[in-house]
DNA sequence: ATTCAGCGCGCC
DNA sequence: AGGGCGCGCTGAAT
């Protein structure tokens, strides 16, 4: 049963599958709604952009089973051919999203509820093109258009729950922590103590005046060193790891904590810490890939650094789950490689490499998939590429051929069918351009250097959406086993409180924890299923119940 | 005064 | 000369 939601003068246009038009007032709205979810068999919301629709209804308690989100399927179908793109399938970031996710409105009022851009179409249209396009699917196998859209929209209602409950926040502990690296708070404008010593001691050995060293210059930073002896191209730490001048360690030092206070020390703990809790806003579908991206206090990004401050509230706990090297057991099963797939039987996937006779050592084994999937051509993972060749062959041909089919210009599809981003006209004439007779030997190289480069993109992508679609096929099961359509509100029971890519977090109260861990590991081994079928491929996940996040892994 | 590209680094 | 991101900063462009 399928409910279309749309915006009407009067409240909030219903259309269900047989036909039937309600209006609901938007005051009555979450009610409605919440009277819906209670029947045996909920419906299915379709809706614009559950970005819009969710938030509200949760901020009235009500929680939403299962929806079809029009603009995220809409984007997934400007892949398949001769679909033309509609305007508002482009917009990655939501009007919600962009408000970082900061504010709190108490109702739904007719003020606050979302609105169709003047170029959507309206929802039942929209959505009776897309299910007619879903069912004809792609060229991939007939089914998954409609499973990719199914778990794509379950991922964008936790996405809004997520944000609603926030990641458990010891605003204490972080500030105990940034108060250890870097000493007390200063003003605004200032440098902390302990930057400010390593400071003075990088100005002498480089033989500076105080206070005449521009740290902070990327640029300028880069002229001093090399006014001092020390030769550096760029002022990368890697880079600078090379020389042993005695500027150098307290520098990648300086280099180290000045970073933890800019993207992490206490601005960034006033602006996304409130009430305990960080809030950012998740955005599925922001990456080509199919990958999530985040908006607002680089959710995606903590640092292990700070994750000592992620911290479960009283009585509960952290369970946090990791898919293990989930993206070479995704290559397994795409490329149907059955000596891979028995190197991947156990936990560890890239010790089963080593068992397998192909490499020497884990670190090998690691380096060599990684280059594999990347494209990595130099040191190490290419030295180690020929063995893999020799004993996984099937596995090495896939990835090499989505990169011969980026290198033509061609696009590629994951698993369930999302579709690469085409390189575009100044890509395709560039290729033009080094084809002709005419084309100098700097046309032929830089045709040749971009064609690569969109070589090692297809060839990344298939493994990576494909990842991304797994991870959403596991979030989507523990979702679903996490369940409890009535009784305790959201942040009164387990919930879903972050997701990374390979990885889950649930908050939960301790008693609880079994069940959780029993969860992430069930929906895991069902996503496997779920995706390619009866594959031999496994994916274990790796599950640690903690009271703080650095306390996984 | 504001916008923007590039750098550098954090995560997977 | 390894794929995908977000963010803070700087310095040049507007």
């Amino acid at each position: 049963m399928h409910l279309i939601v749309d915006h009407h003068p009067e409240g909030m246009l219903v259309t269900d599958d047989r036909g039937t038009v309600e209006v609901a007032s938007a005051a009555d709205f979450p009610a409605y709604v919440a009277q819906r979810e209670q029947s045996a068999d909920p419906p299915r919301w379709v809706w614009s952009d559950t970005a819009l629709w969710y938030p509200p209804l949760l901020r009235s308690g009500v929680r939403v089973e299962r929806c079809h989100d029009l603009r995220l399927v809409e984007a997934i179908l400007a892949g398949v051919e001769g679909r033309p793109v509609r305007p508002f399938a482009d917009r990655t970031r939501s009007v919600v999203a962009s408000s970082g996710g900061r504010q709190e409105t108490a109702l739904f009022d007719l003020d606050d509820a979302p609105r169709r851009a003047d170029n959507a179409p309206p929802a039942a249209a929209l959505h009776a093109e897309q299910v007619a396009a879903l069912a004809r699917g792609s060229d991939a196998a007939p089914g998954s258009l409609a499973l990719l859209a199914a778990a794509e929209s379950a991922g964008a209602l936790a996405a809004v729950e997520m944000t609603s409950t926030g990641l458990p926040w010891s605003a204490d502990d972080h500030e105990r922590l940034l108060l250890e690296a870097l000493g007390p708070r200063p003003e605004a404008g200032r440098r902390p103590d302990r930057l400010a010593a390593l400071a003075s001691e990088i100005e002498q050995a480089l033989g500076a005046r105080p206070g005449a060293l521009p740290l902070d210059s990327p640029p300028e930073l880069m002229k001093s060193l090399r006014a001092a002896g020390i030769d550096v191209a760029t002022t990368r730490s890697w880079e600078l790891q090379k020389h042993s001048h005695p500027a150098i360690a307290p520098l990648l030092r300086y280099k180290s904590l000045s970073r933890l206070m800019t993207a992490n020390g206490w601005n960034w703990l006033d602006e996304w810490v409130r009430d305990g809790r960080f809030r950012p806003t998740f955005v599925p579908g922001g990456v080509v890939t199919g990958r999530w991206a985040s908006d607002g206090g680089g959710a995606l990004q903590l640092p292990r650094q700070v994750r000592s401050a992620v911290r479960a509230d009283e009585g509960w706990v952290l369970v946090v789950a990791d898919a293990a090297q989930l993206e070479p057991r995704i290559l397994a099963a795409l490329s149907r490689d059955e000596a891979m797939a028995r190197a991947g039987a156990g936990v560890d996937l890239y010790q089963g490499i080593v068992d397998s006779g192909a490499v020497a050592s884990r670190e090998q084994a690691k380096l060599g998939m990684l280059g594999a999937m990347y494209g990595g051509t130099t040191g190490q993972s290419a030295l180690v590429l020929p063995r893999l060749q020799r004993v996984f062959p099937q596995a090495i041909r896939f990835v090499e051929e989505a990169a011969r089919a980026g290198e033509r210009g061609e696009t590629v599809r994951t698993r369930l069918g999302r579709t690469s981003p085409s390189p575009g006209e100044a890509w395709r004439e560039r290729q033009l351009l080094a084809a002709t007779e005419g084309a100098s030997e700097a046309e032929r190289r830089d045709s040749r250097t971009a064609a690569r480069s969109q070589g090692r993109f297809t060839r990344n992508f298939v493994v990576q959406g494909t990842a991304a679609e797994w991870a959403l096929a596991w979030m989507a099961g523990v979702r679903r086993r996490l369940w409890r359509a009535e009784g305790a509100p959201l942040h009164r029971q387990p919930h879903l409180v972050f997701f990374l890519h390979d990885e889950l977090m649930v908050h939960a109260p301790r008693e609880r924890a079994e069940d959780v861990e029993d969860a992430l590991r069930a929906a895991a081994a069902d996503a496997g299923r779920v995706i390619f079928g009866r594959a031999p491929v496994t994916f274990p996940v790796t599950v640690a119940t903690v009271e703080r996040y650095s306390e996984a892994k």
